[in-house]
RNA sequence: CGGGAUGUAGCGCAGUGGUAGCGCACUUGCUUUGGGAGCAAGGGGUCGUUGGUUCAAAUCCAAUCAUCCCGACCA
């Protein structure tokens, strides 16, 4: 292609509002443009891109035996309903009715709309297993979209649903998707880290994610320091063990609780609530106290009671707690349910007991939410606790777990942080980093099957639900992070798998022989199958270098009046910034 | 949805009450031509929107919309 038939959108200022390098050199070399808030065009190179990664990931779907569709981008309310999904989903769903009243939903996402499809379609074990796989366009009402392509309302997804008669047969097609995706993302020039991950409200047990490490991860990851155990997960996932080593260990190992000393009481803390500040105040360890964090929702009241030197970890509370949509516990709620301000609840003398239905006085309602109280299960066995006393101004000291309150069934509650152990070698301590989410894959299991009556007729006869899988990869995502890794001061860098075009070539001649002679170049690259992007444009050399730098494909070649009179073609390798002068031969060798 | 900020020409920005400006980009001409050229002449904005205060509003006030940043969602 020429310049004077697919034109430079290129820009000297970065857009005020990219705050990442991967949105600010994406926008500034012209891949794309924001219409609104999540919502991107996509610009002719990055239009490239896109369908480059479209293909890798469509080429190694096939290869592992998927089967391509393309499903409606508008979901109807009723799959939604059948699956019970209408109402979990929130205001992250688009929704939209037509003009009779029938919902809508822009499908943020396929399960439904598969399985549906799937079930007209099933009939016999012998149609088993089966990965239908589409690539296209997803919609979120995402809470805050950032980052450019990284997170958008609207983005283009591979999804992939597949369906099997056996748990074997579901791990087999797991691990083909596995290796499916290790090629993707090594086709596009991407380091990913695969990590086990929780598995949200998809639902299913097994899931991986696969995650590029990034500093504008949104992500936190911990790895095993030790290599040979090589665990690596998602924090969200990552079970809590404490590593004794570091933090001094109140625990009540080779005692009995009779050998307990000290009494339990109540002392003044005046305005100090927060544990920092009766930390400073008593001179105590923050790790010995019981930290109280409340939430509610519409229903229910979550009490959870962890150790204070932790946080807690919303999504194994939500996991535990079944919730979907809850937000910290209101004053007025905190009051109701320990009598106290905020800042002064402990699990000693409440007045409310697990599944205890609480009064409140709502404006709307009935005013009453069940409580749950989760405890983590580290509090177990404690002793010499500071805890609030539920009386507005006060906290207990010399508070024994197994004495004055009992953690029955524990859970695990908080976030897992660097040097805290292992928890598959549970000798080496993990280390942090952070990640963005390329790819996810998970074993759903029988939730959407069963739920929307999705059943085959085994070797018996007997009518049998089909297990399933399913395997995501954002495309613009993969973009984005290719750009993160792959850029310097002067523009971005694209891997030879993903950049539009292979040459950017500068001319920088007049006359007609001499334009003849890039033309012929031009073709003659062309023949060997090159992709050549010639910038035949009517400007200034520093103009076009500058440009070329800035869109970043692999090689740029220069000719000029000084490369005609020594009959050599001056290259750059866009990466190294390496120069070199080669014959037309030497050219072609050096790009193929 | 809570906290903070911004909205002025295609892009980046200045403009604290007196009828709107700079740089880049764009158009035309001349010169220049291997690292974002120079000179000259041009075109382009109901200052996000609505209402208010005022003799007078981009500027002050209110509401509203949009965008961005910090916290809760996910590929």
């Amino acid at each position: 292609m020429r310049a004077s038939e697919l034109p430079l959108f290129t820009s000297k200022d970065d857009p005020s509002d990219a705050q990442v390098v991967s949105h600010r050199l994406l926008a500034r070399a012209g891949y794309i443009r924001k219409q609104g808030s999540g919502l991107y065009a996509y610009l002719p190179f990055g239009n490239i891109i896109h369908r480059k990664i479209e293909q890798i990931v469509r080429e190694e779907m096939d290869r592992a035996g998927g089967v391509e569709v393309t499903l409606p981008v508008i979901t109807p309310a009723e799959l939604w309903q059948e699956s019970g999904r209408w109402d979990i989903m929130g205001k992250e769903m688009m929704r939209m009715e037509d003009r009779h009243g029938v919902g809508y939903a822009l499908g943020p996402t396929h399960e439904e709309a598969m399985t549906d499809l799937a079930r007209s379609y099933l009939q016999s074990y012998k149609q088993l297993p089966i990965n239908f796989y589409q690539i296209g366009k997803k919609y979120r009402d995402e809470i805050r979209p950032r980052y450019g392509l990284v997170r958008c309302r609207e983005f283009t997804m591979k999804d992939a649903y597949s369906f099997h008669t056996t748990d074997e047969s579901l791990d087999e097609t797991y691990q083909k998707m596995r290796e499916a995706y290790r090629a993707i993302f090594e086709r596009c020039g991407l380091k990913t880290i695969p990590v086990e991950a929780d598995s949200g409200n998809m639902g299913g047990s097994g899931s991986e994610e696969f995650m590029v490490a990034s500093s504008i991860g949104e992500e936190t990851l911990l790895l095993c320091s030790d290599e040979k155990c090589g665990y690596r997960s998602n924090q969200e996932k990552t079970a809590f063990i404490e590593n004794t080593k570091r933090g001094g260990s109140t625990a009540l190992t080779d005692r009995s609780l009779s050998a307990v000393e000290g009494r339990i009481e109540d002392f003044d803390t005046g305005a100090a609530k927060t544990i920092e500040d009766v930390a400073k105040l008593t001179g105590q360890n923050p790790r010995d106290f019981v930290k109280a964090v409340i939430f509610e929702d519409k229903e229910h009241i979550y009490l959870c009671f962890i150790p204070g030197d932790r946080e807690l970890s919303e999504i194994k509370m939500k996991n535990l707690a079944g919730a979907t949509e809850y937000w910290a516990a209101s004053e007025e709620t905190i009051k109701a349910l320990t009598g106290a301000e905020p800042g002064y609840t402990g699990p000693v003398g409440l007045k409310f007991s697990d599944r205890d239905v609480v009064s409140l006085n709502l404006p709307t309602g009935d005013g009453k939410k069940a409580l749950r109280i989760f405890y983590d299960a580290h509090l177990k066995g404690r002793e010499g606790l500071i805890t609030g006393a539920n009386k507005t101004s006060f906290h207990k000291k010399n508070v024994a777990e197994g004495r004055d309150f009992k953690v029955t069934d524990g859970h695990d509650l908080v976030n897992a942080h660097a040097g805290d152990l292992c928890p598959q070698c549970k000798k080496a301590e993990l280390t942090e980093t952070r990640g963005i989410e390329v790819g996810h894959i998970f074993k759903l299991g029988k939730k959407y099957a069963e739920k929307m009556q999705v059943s085959v007729l085994d070797q018996t006869g007997k009518p049998l639900t089909p297990t399933m899988g399913c395997y995501g990869i954002g495309v613009g995502r993969t973009m984005a992070t290719s750009v993160e890794q792959n850029h310097d001061e002067r523009g971005l860098i694209w891997p030879r798998n993903l950049s539009p075009f292979m040459v950017y070539l500068v001319s920088l001649v007049k006359g007609e022989t001499e334009t003849a002679f890039v033309d012929k170049l031009y073709e003659t690259l062309q023949a060997r199958g090159i992709s050549v992007y010639l910038d035949d444009r009517d400007e200034r050399a520093g103009v076009k270098f500058n440009d070329a730098e800035l869109v970043g494909f692999p090689f740029i070649v220069t000719v000029g009046k000084k490369t005609l009179e020594s009959g050599k073609i001056e290259m750059k390798l866009r990466r190294t910034g390496e120069k070199l002068e080669l014959t037309e031969a030497e050219l072609m060798e050096k790009i193929l």
